[in-house]
DNA sequence: ACCTGAACACCGTTCAAGT
DNA sequence: ACCTGAACACCGTTCAAGT
């Protein structure tokens, strides 16, 4: 059957969701496409590509919705909207923050925390600043989780209190911010 | 000449600091040394514990010193420190979150960040925390000033305004922070 | 237009065998 | 004790040639 784009997104997801990352390369989708390495290059520029429309599809679930009012309040739900469309995906934050290191722009949620953050009263570049600052936070959270349970899936950790403080570890760091650029705020 | 942990270290940050992390291969050391690949796997256990070496080399001229009366003025100048050491050294952000990742013990900077926040009036806990989310808000933040030195080498980004609003730009999220931990003092 | 076959230039790691 | 030689099992990417 014709090999697509769709086709090798799809199968790409599925070897990340079950796999990982690291057996994510492009002679292994091939064969579990059952095509020869080659072919991908007609359908995918680079694999750098193919991961930029994997993180596109990661965040897809992600919408950072308009205030209503209250903003502040968006913002956390953004942002734990964020980290639950990471934590689905095996190695998520890895791979979005690869991409967001190789298409700077094409990662939505960004723009969208600051539009929130200039609703709040926040100036274009603090908001700017600020939106970037909680995006730095919450990729290094969710990948420091994630990789805390790469090491225990591989048995180098022990599984550890598998409660949920993760959750709230993850809001305190947000919230931090948020009080942080309270002071910035003209309204 | 004997072939030693050392050698292989400073070659290895030669290489890091000349070409960058993708360049950085077990062959290509073992070349650069003039010796088979196999021979390095005599004084260093795989690749994985190299890089926590080289992250500890980078981080060495970072101390976070004590306090002295100002503990949030010791966490702004240890921030600072970091970032220079990180940007010091090509793809020197990438090194240390790969190596944080892997042996998340090993690097020191985050409990000494955690002492200066405890003494600064927070609990244990929220110390804790906060240099948490203080390092994966540098180490994010000084990836993504690398990631833009790197594209803008292989002229796939313009050079950009070279002035220092990265550094001003590094100081709001520190500052931000801080400013959010505020409300958690006890003192 | 779309894919195969085959190559190019690499990887990290292991391990018998040498000195 | 320390290193070589050689292998194993991989990579990403390109490109003439086929259909």
């Amino acid at each position: 059957m014709a090999l697509t784009r769709q086709k090798i997104v799809d199968t790409a997801l599925e070897i990340l969701r079950s796999y990982g990352l690291a057996d994510l390369s492009m002679r292994r989708l091939a064969r579990d496409l059952g095509v020869q390495p080659g072919a991908l290059y007609w359908h995918v520029k680079n694999k750098q590509e193919l991961l930029v429309v994997l993180a596109e599809r990661i965040l897809e679930p992600v919408k950072v919705g308009d205030a209503g009012g209250d903003p502040d309040g968006a913002v956390r739900r953004s942002a734990q909207d964020l980290r639950a469309a990471l934590l689905a995906v095996r190695d998520g934050s890895d791979v979005v923050s690869l991409a967001q290191a190789l298409a700077p722009e094409s990662l939505t949620p960004l723009s969208g925390l600051a539009a929130l953050l200039t609703e709040s009263g926040l100036s274009e570049l603090h908001a700017h600043w600020g939106a970037k600052s909680l995006t730095h936070y919450i990729l290094g959270a969710v990948a420091e989780e994630q990789t805390r349970a790469e090491l225990a899936r591989s048995g180098l950790l022990e599984p550890g209190p598998d409660s949920d403080t993760d959750g709230e570890e993850f809001l305190f760091g947000v919230n931090t911010l948020l009080a942080g650029l309270e002071v910035h705020r003209t309204r």
